[in-house]
Order: structure tokens, then C-alpha cells, then sequence
DNA sequence: ATGATACGTAATAATGGTGGTTACAAACAT
DNA sequence: ATGTTTGTAACCACCATTATTACGTATCAT
């Protein structure tokens, strides 16, 4: 795949935990229903974990839980918490220095990225965990996701 | 790279002929100032000219020129014209076919997706390639760019 | 007509990010 | 103590994207 999925995985893994928000789920459990690697699983859950949306417990019966309540937690958290790159990008090699456009470019476009992206994250804040969880479950309720307010 | 660079290339390009709207530039001018190469250039071009934004003309004397006016190109046309691919991805492997969690999250993703780029894209739409010549040319004048509306 | 110029595009190579995998250390329950 | 589970570094394989080459086509000047 191109750009990351991870987004995609982190809501997987967190709507797993939603499931049973008090029990401690292993790692290989959940790599095994969205059919990833344990170590990619720890290696999301460590982003989670840090932006206290997910807690660990080393050792026999331990695992990973939700730290929030699945109707805390909205998809903005989420995408916040482990995005790697972001969703528009500049040139790898920098304009020419002698075109006054391409200097400014850079600057302008910038800006131009910031704003699109907190439009996106806006739109994702409006989505919490519990409303893809319910969602997932009783699908037939309506086509579109339930939204907050 | 990671992702695809092309929408900071396009408006790139675009704003470079926005400079001169009635003259044709030819690919090679414009590769050397934004310090890529002539067939990208060309490739972009493409699409930009299927979009109705440019009009191109071959043999000496010809190039690239814009077929709208500065104030009628927002940068949301851009991003639909030479997007090659999403801002947010599902994973490549499906989920387990036994998790019925895994199952709904495909179509669950897509429709957050759907409405995280189009948000996006309406932020886009409120900046025209105008707003970004200007900015490029009076950068003291504001630190944020003009906006339409 | 002829030649020079410039776009159009297919094919290939080079680059680099991303996820998968292995390996091993650290922590914890029993 | 022992076995289980997370934490993390290191490395590999894969694949998308850009750069580059090559060649065809259209257009203009002469």
C-alpha cells in the first residue's frame, strides 16, 4: 500500500477493545482478527497508549484494554494519535532558488495542507468509537454513521 | 516520497502560468523552475488539460497556457484533477473472514473516509489559484491566505 | 516539403516509505 | 522459577511514486 493504513488499523484494534472494554485482549488475538502482525498491533497500541486512549498489562492474563470510554474516544483521537505523514505533500527537491514563485510556493502551500488537514480532523471529531462500534453491529439501523450532536 | 506529491506540483505549475496567463510556457521552463523533470511536467499537464484548466499547443512557439481565469481555478479542482490516490487507506489484507467486527469495518472506513476527504476538499475549494499568485507576490501583505468568501 | 520544436505517452529504472518479521529484553502472574 | 505477554530495535520485502529514456505526433517557419 502507498501512503499508511494505520489509521484504519488503530480504529480496527480500538472498536476490538470496545467489545469488552474491561477484559485485557493479547496482542495476538487482535492481530489475528484484522489479520496483521502482533508487533504491528504493540506498535499501534504504543502510539494509543500514549495518548491515553489504551493501557497494557505485561505478563500471564495481561493484554490491552481501553483506558476511555468507546463514546470518548472520537476518530480525530485516533488519527491524531497515529498518524505518521500527513495526507498532502511538498516536492521532495526544492524549487529553484531564482523563481520568486517556487520560494514562496513552499510557505503557501504549507498553509494551504494545515488548513485541509484540520478540515479533516474536524469531519473525524464528529465520529466517536462507540458510534462505529454500534454501527458495526447493528448495521442495518441506517446506512450512514450515527455522529455526535 | 512517501505519497504522491503531484497537488503541490499542480498548483505549482498552475500558478506559474497564472503569472502569464496569455502566453504559452513550454514544459521545459516550467520543469526548471519548479526543479522536476519535462515528462512529469507534461503527465501533470494532462490532467490539468482534461480538467479544462489548460490548453496546450504543439510545434515552435507553443506550450502551456491556463484555459480559465486564476479567479475561476480553486484549488479543490486541483486536488480532484491530479489525485492519484486517497488520503486515508484501508489495510491491504482483508480482515478475518470468522471477526463480524472486521467484516463491517471495511464499509464502516470507506464511508469515514468519503467524508474526511470531502471535507477536505471543501476547504480546498474556498482558496483560488488568484488567492495563491497573490499571496506568492505580496507575501507581506497577510500571513494567511486570501480566501473566497 | 523539410526541419526544428514541443507535446503525448509507453517503458524502464531508481528511490524511499511502509508493513511484516525476527529477535531479544523487561515485566508480571502463578 | 517459569511461562506469558508487552516493548522495541533491527532488518527484510514489497510496492507506489518519480525520474528518465525513447520515440511518435503535431505544428510552425522557411
Amino acid at each position: 500500500m502507498p501512503a499508511s493504513c494505520q489509521f484504519a488499523t488503530g480504529v480496527h484494534l480500538l472498536a476490538l477493545l470496545a467489545q469488552s472494554p474491561a477484559a485485557f485482549r493479547t496482542s495476538n488475538e487482535i492481530a489475528e482478527s484484522t489479520m496483521t502482525h502482533p508487533v504491528v498491533v504493540r506498535r499501534l497500541m504504543a502510539s494509543l497508549q500514549e495518548a491515553g486512549m489504551a493501557e497494557t498489562q505485561k505478563g500471564p492474563g495481561g493484554g490491552v484494554r481501553l483506558s476511555r470510554l468507546p463514546r470518548q474516544i472520537t476518530l480525530a483521537d485516533v488519527y491524531r494519535a497515529v498518524k505518521t505523514s500527513e495526507p498532502l505533500h511538498l516536492p521532495h527537491t526544492p524549487p529553484n532558488k531564482k523563481c520568486p514563485i517556487g520560494q514562496a510556493m513552499h510557505r503557501i502551500l504549507e498553509d494551504i495542507f494545515t488548513g485541509a488537514e484540520e478540515a479533516m480532523i474536524r469531519e473525524l471529531a464528529r465520529t466517536t468509537l462507540n458510534d462505529v462500534l454500534e454501527n458495526a453491529m447493528h448495521p442495518s439501523s441506517s446506512a450512514c454513521i450515527p455522529r455526535v450532536t
